[in-house]
DNA sequence: TGTACATCAGTGAACGCGCGTTCACTGATGTAC
DNA sequence: TGTACATCAGTGAACGCGCGTTCACTGATGTAC
């Protein structure tokens, strides 16, 4: 089913309103009636390419998780063209994380991931699992760039690697919510900058960048 | 309405009914009928008690702010009795937030300030307001004890204070997700103390705990 | 202590609307020979 | 190049069900005198 260009296009378009409308109303609000009447077609249009609403919801979140993975993967990758120690690496790819953030016209539109959990109830064990699946590729890919760190820097203090690999993630989840709730986009790239304080602070030797102290006003 | 005790009673056994059903199903798939059945009341009963669907949200949203502000409000008690040093009262009151999660039996239930704000079209501006000045008060609570902190210790690094006091709220919004998706309860522990080991990296004078350094396995 | 009235905390039945889903059908495009 | 057939990408009408809301009514409890 739908394999053609046009086809492949529709589909498309009904799967970034649909996930617009979720990420601002939930899963159940958003009905099939409004995100026809948007990309232009009838409800037979929308049961050709979905065979029913559950299936709407798998194709969305398996689309987010896809285009997540694949912005995290872009900018390891260049963080690792920029840099050749894995903490100065992690360093860059941080600040790149936060431009990105910074880059977003209109705010974040929200984290699908999130938004499934906070309806879990409504998802079959497809979905539900999809979500667990994802949430678990993020953490080990960062799990993986703090493992290499920590066999080239021994961190200044004692340090939970699994609590710092979930970390970011929460961080960023946290994050948008605050920046939505609060109507403020600049959350965002604060807070990844402050966790990458927090590794910077972990990591660097011992003296190296302790001083000049500055106190906040 | 609903002065008596009786009236108060089932009232509130609603309000709790319906934020479980909310957290779990967000705010549309949560229907007044499925209320009612579990509260063991009648329609017209429910329609007793709220004039309609979004006075219930309201109710429920203002319970949920209050009943929250109310525990932070008893562990910045509790620490302040335990310790004098402003440093060390907040790292003890994140050690009693830490327990605190621990505590939840089955699981944290969820963050309505965050279902809430994923489904914001559903509701009027009253509690979307609600909803921003809740998020607000928590942070000035966390950017007071920031600001008492610094004015005592020099931080190690150069810190912004705004971003450190919004970024406790973060973790455990953050952590709630990871910790619903990943049917994982200790994730809200860890990352609380992981901000605490942070602020304590952060503020502990300079070569006090940088010894012994620790290699994570 | 008894009576009258008001308020509390609901009940039961009915309503109309919108939702997800189904079904029979159709024009446009692609493919085989 | 023409014809036959298959697939693609939909259309239009109808369905039944559950939802939020309304309305007229009612027993139990509280209060005034």
């Amino acid at each position: 089913m739908a394999r053609g260009v046009k086809g492949a296009e529709t589909r498309e378009r009904v799967l970034e309103i649909a996930q617009g409308s979720v990420l601002a109303k939930g899963f159940a609000a958003t009905s099939i009636e409004e995100i026809i009447a948007e990309a232009g077609i009838t409800k037979s249009g929308f049961f050709y390419h979905f065979k029913d609403k559950n299936e709407l919801a798998h194709e969305m979140l398996a689309r987010y998780v896809e285009a997540d993975a694949r912005l995290l993967d872009d900018i390891f990758r260049r963080a690792d063209e920029l840099a050749d120690d894995p903490l100065q690496a992690f360093l860059v790819a941080l600040k790149l994380l936060a431009e990105a953030m910074d880059d977003l016209e209109g705010g974040h539109p929200g984290c699908l991931v999130a938004s499934v959990c906070y309806q879990e109830r409504l998802f079959d064990r497809k979905v539900i699992e999809m979500n667990r699946v994802a949430v678990a590729n993020m953490n080990a890919v960062f799990r993986a760039r703090l493992d290499a760190i920590v066999r080239l820097h021994a961190p200044r203090e004692p340090v939970d690697i699994e609590a710092l690999s979930e970390m970011i993630c929460c961080a960023i989840d946290g994050a948008i919510i605050q920046a939505k709730v609060r109507n403020d986009n600049s959350v965002l790239s604060r807070q990844v900058l402050a966790y990458r304080a927090f590794i910077k602070a972990l990591f660097s030797p011992v003296g190296a960048a302790s001083l000049p102290l500055q106190r906040a006003a």
